[in-house]
DNA sequence: CGATTATTTGAGTGCCTTCAATACTAGTGG
DNA sequence: CCACTAGTATTGAAGGCACTCAAATAATCG
């Protein structure tokens, strides 16, 4: 595979530059790809956590089943997202993974991602701060769930995933594909799945939102971020310059309680950032 | 300061094993202690990121201020947790910060989070591991916000902080101190003050949770937390052994530049979480 | 084409909200 | 020591949003 086709590179790259050879390391991760079905379980709640994976290809959602039978949709992944990181602390699994359509995993371990640690600073800090972005979006969540109206829910997780989608080339024009039943767009966004339905109604009956199976129609974006009480700054607010700074790098080798001699064998300027 | 005593040494020795250069690389950032008083804002939301800061004594929140004139609490700061580092990745604050009571932080620089990344890898899977031990105390917030009753939040939220105090030390026998009014209990529970209320008084009269002023008790913990449907694993949950065996990191010293011949030298099985 | 699953629509119910009034607590100054 | 004030907490009444149950329609799949 090419370095610049991997979704995980392109992630990394809108949050930090990277070297040829860190691009290497990242796409170790996707060394072993695995072809999965619509409705695969990536694994189950409980279960040990003995790795991680990335998504190159397709949908995937992490879930819990409650007490009372329902159950809550936490996270929507698409291509280039890593999966599980949350994990990474816990010999236990706190969610279970499901593909809600065919795609491609490639599972990586505990030992890849302190490897990365160990060998590129770059990384470790594109790493966290792909980290805070994923909690900023969970925070946003928290936010509409607990406080907004079921229009401006559904409005909210339209809108989202119409800027994710864009990121990565799958919306266009206001229109994309959303491969979700509205029993999933409830456990999504905490609803019944009728009342999911009543305000796809009423949206249509606005024209916010027209959608004709799997695929949505936004008419005016815009208007429905407004709806939602969209504030973007999650989602579009700039990395700090820093990110794509390597010169610290090289500053902070002359700073004290150095450890580890040099970790970034020779590399100091940035190769191929865009 | 005795290295023991700093509240951060202690939470990070909750996640992994500290050399003593890894300690005073930790009490760095606390190098600076700045007194605050109840109501202090640390930071506003919207505002620049030049800054984290660690708190040491007090209590503190974030918050969300909404359109209409609500607000959602997004966390509440206990001694020892780090404040702000979801937004290492931002430009600009997505939340405020205010102190619920008087108290100490300390504010440190992007770049000392850069150095700990630089200097110790230990420290770097240390700081990994608190952020997603964090993420899921959100997202069990987001799970409880989004499906339960009033009263389940309620006991969710109450039994989390007895377990959370009783870590540092700060709940005794099912009593403990929660200098928090019904107001700002509404806005972490997403509920409006008066049922707040409603919901206490409800406990009351069930003997489950007793309440005089900012004391609080609970006779039956395990009842409260059977009601909240509390499922403990975010916080009780094992670290991984891997965490605190510096084996590994040796071995990684054994192949610096080495990339994908060995991934795992040697002990590829023992550092598998257990 | 028939069976199954997904979506739509209606009717009735319940939890939590808002509005409003009352009681309590803590802090202040006479 | 008490009266005054401002913030906090309690309780009642009425209303709305989303839920459940139930039935009808539409879409998908073998």
């Amino acid at each position: 595979m090419n370095l610049q086709d991997s979704a995980i590179v392109q992630q990394f790259q809108q949050h930090c530059s990277l070297t040829e050879e860190e691009k290497v390391l990242l796409l170790e991760l996707e060394q072993n790809p695995l072809k999965v079905n619509a409705g695969d379980i990536i694994w189950q709640e409980n279960s040990k956590v003995d790795q991680f994976c990335t998504i190159s290809q397709g949908w995937a959602y992490s879930f819990r089943n409650l007490g009372d039978g329902s159950r809550q949709i936490l996270k929507v992944y698409l291509p280039g997202d890593i999966i599980g990181m949350r994990d990474f602390a816990f010999s236990n699994r706190l969610a279970g993974v499901a593909m809600i359509e065919e795609g491609i995993v490639s599972h990586f371990s505990h030992e890849h991602l302190l490897k990365i640690f160990r060998h590129s600073t770059a990384l470790t800090a594109g790493l966290f701060a792909i980290a805070c972005r994923q909690q900023a979006v969970l925070t946003e969540r928290l936010i509409y769930l607990a406080r907004r109206t079921a229009q401006q829910r559904l409005a909210h997780f339209l809108y989202e995933m119409y800027l994710r989608l864009g990121r990565i080339g799958a919306a266009d024009e206001g229109r994309f594909r959303l491969p979700l039943s509205q029993e999933q767009l409830g456990d999504i966004l905490g609803l019944s799945a009728v009342h999911v339905s009543r305000t796809f109604t009423a949206f249509r009956e606005d024209g916010l939102v027209l959608r004709d199976r799997h695929r949505v129609t936004l008419p005016d974006p815009e208007a429905l971020a407004q709806l939602a009480e969209f504030d973007g700054g999650y989602l579009n607010d700039a990395v700090p310059a820093l990110f794509f700074d390597r010169e610290w790098q090289s500053h902070m080798l002359a700073g004290p309680t150095a450890r580890s001699d040099e970790q970034m064998p020779g590399k100091s300027k940035a190769a191929s950032a865009d």
